[in-house]
RNA sequence: GGCGCGUUGGUCAAGGGGUUAAGACGCCUCCCUUUCACGGAGGAAUCACGGGUUCGAAUCCCGUACGUGCUACCA
């Protein structure tokens, strides 16, 4: 048996959608998983939508999560160019060769042309309004046209296209991993383009032909592709590359939350959360946020985003990317889509965030402290710190919510907490816990609690209801993790001055 | 309109002829913690509908409905 090839074959049109980043992912572990090899192909044969950046953010996204190609456009391997404006000169000869055997053909209608044969149909009352087998003949092509006129046209340059020649009445069927056998009628489809009169080849030939040559033995595609996959099965057949052919398999959609649909890049503003890895930096439309800003862990991203139409048949939900590996089969991705939950979402990333190491969060952590003007000059007290409050933070961001007193000193005390039950004794035993904690000398969280206790014990107040003040006064809220390890990590001087500050605050 | 694909709780889902129809997210109650979180213990779904097949169907078949995708010189 050959050897496994994938290849995730983007746009570069734009951000990476979660959908491509998911692509990309069951590319990249069935590849892994079968010793194989994952390619990253960048289809910009549609020169009108190509944006600037676009193919180097794509290669940052799957960096980021951790899918790096084995081959693409910056790690060419035996089979490049990876980048189909590259490979322009190659595709014309096939469909050349198409047209020689009859099963393709030239058509010079200009796009006003086709737009009143759509207009025709439509007066008819035809909802069917493609260019095919009905109505070829009647159209200016190599088909209608007699022989001499054809060539001359050609020798001219005249602005043309190379369509299909979809046969009629003849049944296509195919195996998909996914959903089985599917069978299809050639008569649905329409005489698809298969070279643009720009010279570029479409989608349809482009991907049959690079398949072949870089020898892609398994071919994932969203399930939006299901419809036009007998063109692409007869120009195998066609091309006599039948036995080559990749085995397909059709992913289901990732759909809207709400209502129903396939989850666009628009819906991300409307639902409020990102639907892009990263950050994309349109050249236009300005920044758009991803997931790694919102403060997603990559191993995060991937485990949902994987779980999203495949499960491995047990109650596991978090898998590292070398479990998924290990475990990922294509008989267990669903047939249908899957509505994306983003409360979920942040479970994993929360779950996530508690099974990592500090070694793993502290990077993270840092630059989210630093880029919010925190400089971090102790690392043994941020480790501290992040081992104390991870599990309180379902994103990386909320490290700075839950961690950032125990650098700064609160700017606001949310006295009104304990103002309502605030009393002269209360204010005493403060007044006591500062004399007390002064001649404290090791400042252990053991002596710390002790000596609180013992305090209230002996001014009779139960040490309960001195411990939300104490928060208080410490973080300036209600939140963050026990008293006593807040206090012990602020150290001694910070903890008295804080108590001193909200009582003169109290008074 | 045509063609394709799909349909188990609000969401993700297991289960593929005989089960009390798993589990997770979210929600609610309680315990722990005199903050919150974590961690525990509970609560709420008869499988879109209608016909078959069968002793027996969420599971197989056929319809219907609904959803969704495609129907570009976009991918």
């Amino acid at each position: 048996m050959s050897k496994v090839r994938v290849r995730f074959a983007p746009s570069p049109t734009g951000g990476l959608h979660l959908g491509g980043v998911r692509t990309a992912l069951y590319n990249y572990l069935f590849a892994k998983k079968n010793n194989g090899d994952f390619v990253l192909r960048i289809e910009d044969t549609d020169q009108t939508r190509y944006v600037e950046g676009a193919e180097q953010y794509i290669i940052d996204c799957l960096n980021w999560c951790g899918i790096s190609s084995d081959e693409g456009p910056q790690n060419p391997g035996e089979y490049g160019p990876y980048r189909q404006s590259e490979r322009k000169n190659i595709y014309r000869d096939y469909a050349e060769q198409l047209v020689k055997s009859g099963h393709a053909y030239y058509a010079f209608d200009t796009p006003e042309e086709i737009e009143s044969l759509r207009d025709k149909l439509k007066a008819e009352g035809k909802y069917n309004v493609q260019y095919n087998y009905q109505n070829r003949t009647e159209m200016r092509n190599s088909l209608s046209l007699p022989e001499e006129e054809t060539q001359a046209l050609l020798k001219i340059n005249f602005p043309h296209v190379i369509r299909i020649k979809m046969p009629r009445n003849e049944s296509v069927h195919f195996k998909d991993m996914i959903r089985g056998d599917i069978e299809m009628q050639t008569d649905g489809v329409d005489d698809k383009v298969l070279m643009k009169a720009d010279g570029m080849p479409t989608y349809h030939l482009a991907v049959v032909v690079d398949d072949y040559l870089m020898e892609i033995t398994h071919s994932f595609r969203g399930e939006e592709w299901l419809p036009s996959a007998p063109v692409h099965v007869l120009l195998w057949k066609y091309f006599g590359w039948e036995s080559q052919m990749p085995h397909w398999a059709h992913l289901p959609l990732i759909l809207k939350p709400d209502g129903n649909g396939k989850l666009s890049k628009r819906d991300g503003e409307r639902l409020g959360f990102p639907v892009f890895a990263m950050e994309w930096n349109d050249p236009v439309k300005g920044k758009v946020p991803g997931f790694k800003e919102l403060g997603f862990l990559p191993e995060a991203f991937i485990n949902l985003l994987a779980l999203l139409g495949w499960n491995d048949g047990t109650e596991q939900e978090i898998f590292s990317l070398e479990e998924m590996v290990e475990k990922f089969s294509i008989e267990r991705i669903h047939s249908h889509g899957a509505k994306f939950d983003f409360e979920k979402a942040k479970w994993f990333n929360h779950e996530w965030i508690k099974k990592s190491n500090v070694e793993r969060l502290r990077p993270g952590v840092k630059k989210i402290f630093e880029e919010n003007h925190i400089a971090i000059n102790d690392e043994n007290k941020l480790d501290k710190i992040i081992e104390l409050i991870k599990e309180r933070c379902t994103l990386l961001t909320d490290f700075l919510q839950q961690g950032s007193f125990f650098f700064l000193a609160p700017s606001e005390i949310d006295t009104s907490v304990v103002l309502p039950k605030w009393n002269e004794n209360k204010n005493q035993f403060f007044v006591e816990l500062i004399r007390a904690y002064s001649l404290i000398n090791s400042w252990d969280i053991n002596d710390i609690e002790h000596t609180f206790k013992e305090l209230a014990a002996a001014a009779r107040l139960k040490p309960g209801e001195l411990m939300l003040p104490f928060r208080v006064m410490l973080v300036g809220g209600k939140f963050g993790p026990g008293v006593f390890d807040i206090a012990s990590l602020l150290g001694k001087e910070e903890t008295i001055k804080r108590i001193e500050h909200t009582l003169s605050l109290m008074k």
